[in-house]
DNA sequence: CTGGTCGGTATACGACGTAAACCATAGAGA
DNA sequence: TCTCTATGGTTTACGTCGTATACCGACCAG
């Protein structure tokens, strides 16, 4: 008969708190999906009653920044220091796994303004350090950055909300080619019929563009120390 | 007394089609903004009462893939030939042009699975079409048309979704270095200012982009070309 | 004992997408 | 000319969403 005496009841305190909920929320975007996720739902999910969350959030928006920070927190940021390409590579490519492991977070990253918390902050502060002491120009650095992080953001989202899985692409592929003009789109066809042969969705793609610009981001940046 | 007969009556004919349908959702997203078009709302700007729309389109969804295929087909296609080069720059830029006079687009482009009618597949066929045309293998013409496709679209959304004009930027600007922890964040300091003094938001940014994957996709046909 | 604050609940409102039933008109076939 | 039916618009209604507001129980300071 233990009860009433406050403490070794398993479940019912631990009362809550902006950190549980944004935990919750993002655990459960994770299990069920960006479209589930509903205040009365992420309510339920923490044994509460949906209102209940707005003790410690603003409203549903403010919820969402926080799980996208929360998400941002995960990746493993560059050091700025000599080895700014491998950094840098390092950096994008945590980036890139992170959003892979939370799908959803790439929408709301990019419908968001894409991200404005501490961790974003971070994340940005580093990645422009690491290339202001790796020798570019304040200019430099500021295309750069632009660039690397569109590039990103937009491989993470295209490979996210693209519709099909490897399983299936095949197969549907197939009949799609089946349906629409094929002979008024040759190119795609090839294209197509390359990414059922290859298999390939965007698994080495994302690499192979990092380097493309990586590369050439160096190539100016040396032009610019010889040149000028 | 003209009534009755059937015609020269103003308004009270002319009685909808898919066509207008999506046509009037385009203008009223182009006026109002994305969030505010609403089955009724647009029903009720088309002088109609919202549930008619269902006659026309399946249902939202649909209705939001037709008007971001009507917006593809206004993008100025790059044309398969020799001057491969200038003619993806111009289709990228052309791209990006559109998308700015429709923000609202970028968002559907984007949590939409990139577009999937008619005048994407266009779109796609003919830039494919000039990179293959351009002497690009069908491996290197996958990973250019990737890595093309992802940067316009990611400079366009990231664009759209920056929450400040370009009047206001300073101000704000200035006003949120001296709230958040500036000492700790140097480089992203130094970033935010330059902003400030350029001004620019992205304006040439996405040209020296295009431009730096341009060249680069080059360097690596020509590679390819003497190589292997 | 008392009163206030804090965290959770109950109830309610308005807007959304859309299913289902209904209804007006305009031809086509007799 | 009269009916029959398909087409396109209207009405009503349902369930779900975010959230404003009022409430209420437990805790803690005086």
């Amino acid at each position: 008969m233990v009860s009433k005496s406050s403490q070794s009841g398993a479940q019912p305190r631990v009362p809550l708190s902006r950190e549980r909920v944004l935990r919750g929320a993002l655990e459960f975007a994770d299990a069920h999906g960006l479209a589930l996720l509903t205040m009365r739902g992420l309510g339920e999910a923490l044994g509460v009653e949906g209102m209940a969350l707005y003790k410690h959030v603003a409203n549903k928006d403010d919820l969402l920044e926080g799980i996208v920070d929360l998400v941002l927190s995960e990746v493993d940021l560059p050091s700025p220091g000599e080895a700014w390409k491998a950094e840098l590579r390092r950096g994008a490519l945590s980036t890139f796994e992170v959003l892979m492991r939370h799908p959803w977070a790439c929408q709301l990253l990019v419908t968001g303004g894409g991200g404005s918390g501490p961790a974003r902050w971070r994340q940005m502060d580093n990645i422009l350090g690491t290339l202001r002491k790796g020798g570019f120009s304040v200019e430099l650095t500021h295309h750069g950055f632009h660039v690397l992080d569109v590039y990103v953001k937009g491989v993470a989202l295209g490979t996210v909300s693209f519709p099909l899985q490897k399983e299936d692409m095949a197969e549907v592929a197939e009949k799609f080619l089946r349906e629409f003009p094929a002979a008024d789109h040759p190119y795609l066809v090839e294209h197509i019929s390359y990414h059922i042969d290859s298999g390939v969705l965007g698994e080495g793609d994302f690499e192979f563009g990092l380097d493309l610009l990586l590369d050439s981001l160096e190539r100016l940046r040396d032009a610019a120390a010889t040149g000028t």
